[in-house]
DNA sequence: ATGTGTTCCTGTCCGC
DNA sequence: TGCGGACAGGAACACA
């Protein structure tokens, strides 16, 4: 999935057709995601006016006018498709429906969203407006790394003592939300950090230097798009850019493209997940 | 309390 | 062309 950069992505895709609009209509096509879905959900959505949509970490958040907040997570191959009302055009032109098109939304406006997860690992439920920090899936959440409460002191506390490698404790959504296996490597290759050093064994200085790299790095993502890999597209199914910046991310036996570097980029797996370096840039 | 491995699910790609 | 296995952007959960 869709890290932060590609659900803000989504988000800014979404807003036009979304925010300030009521949805006419919600179908539902199966009783559960990764969970179950909340009862009653297509009820919940007809007729409810979306009044601000926003994102925490890669959560999208939809305010409703009917005092719930319609929480969605991409999981892993999750998509928000767009049809039926093209800026300046009006038609009502919709795509057929395809195989694991779970939840569908119509519009006031002509517009069609339509929620389309192969795997199922994303998640949809209802809380009341404003208990953000009640829902179990963003109580424990970390600061946004793009937000003032993310800073070099405050990652220095939650890397203290830490055994685990600082490319495991950056993924974790606890330490900061929002980071994915992507630009994970992509922060620690630009912070010349290799993936398997232990996070409460970096120096004061390497453990401040990361912040202003996961900002930028995540910056660049989010102005070029995102990432457009396998199964994501942005909402309007335009292609992002940002895979094109990767320096170390899939790039296996690829050489390093640090000039003058001699290095081959290799990957180890870390927690289960391919970490991807420079073992020359990257100590 | 931390750290690691497993698990959910489908699709794609690669080697034989 | 088919088949099996590895792997894929996430993250909760069970266990050491």
């Amino acid at each position: 999935m869709p890290e932060l950069p590609e659900v803000e992505t989504v988000r800014r895709g979404l807003l036009p057709v979304m925010e300030g609009r009521t949805i006419l209509h919600a179908q539902v096509n199966r009783p559960d995601l990764r969970w179950p879905l909340p009862q009653g959900m297509a009820e919940r959505l007809g007729g409810a006016r979306v009044q601000a949509l926003r994102r925490r970490s890669k959560y999208l958040l939809a305010d409703l006018s009917t005092g719930e907040t319609l929480l969605i997570h991409l999981g892993m191959s999750g998509r928000m498709l767009v049809s039926g009302a093209m800026s300046g055009q009006f038609h009502h032109d919709h795509p057929t429906p395809q195989k694991h098109d779970h939840v569908v939304l119509d519009m006031e406006g002509g517009a069609r969203i339509t929620f389309n997860d192969a795997r199922r690992f994303g998640a949809m439920d209802l809380m009341p407006t404003g208990q953000d920090e009640a829902h179990p899936l963003l109580a424990r959440l970390g600061p946004e790394p793009l937000g003032n409460a993310f800073d070099g002191a405050y990652l220095a506390t939650r890397l203290a003592g830490r055994r685990t490698p600082v490319k495991t404790a950056l993924l974790d959504q606890h330490v900061v939300a929002g980071l994915g296996n992507i630009y994970v490597c992509e922060v620690l290759y630009r912070a010349g950090l290799a993936p398997g050093r232990l996070a409460g064994e970096l120096g004061a200085d390497q453990v401040a230097g990361l912040v202003p790299v996961i900002r930028e790095v995540l910056a660049e993502a989010i102005e070029a798009g995102g990432s457009s890999l396998r199964d994501y597209r942005q909402a309007d199914g335009e292609l992002g850019y940002f895979q094109h910046s990767f320096r170390v991310y899939d790039r296996e036996d690829e050489p390093c493209r640090t000039p003058g570097c001699p290095g081959t980029i290799q990957r180890i797996v870390q927690a289960g997940r391919s970490s991807f370096y420079c073992p020359e840039c990257q100590r």
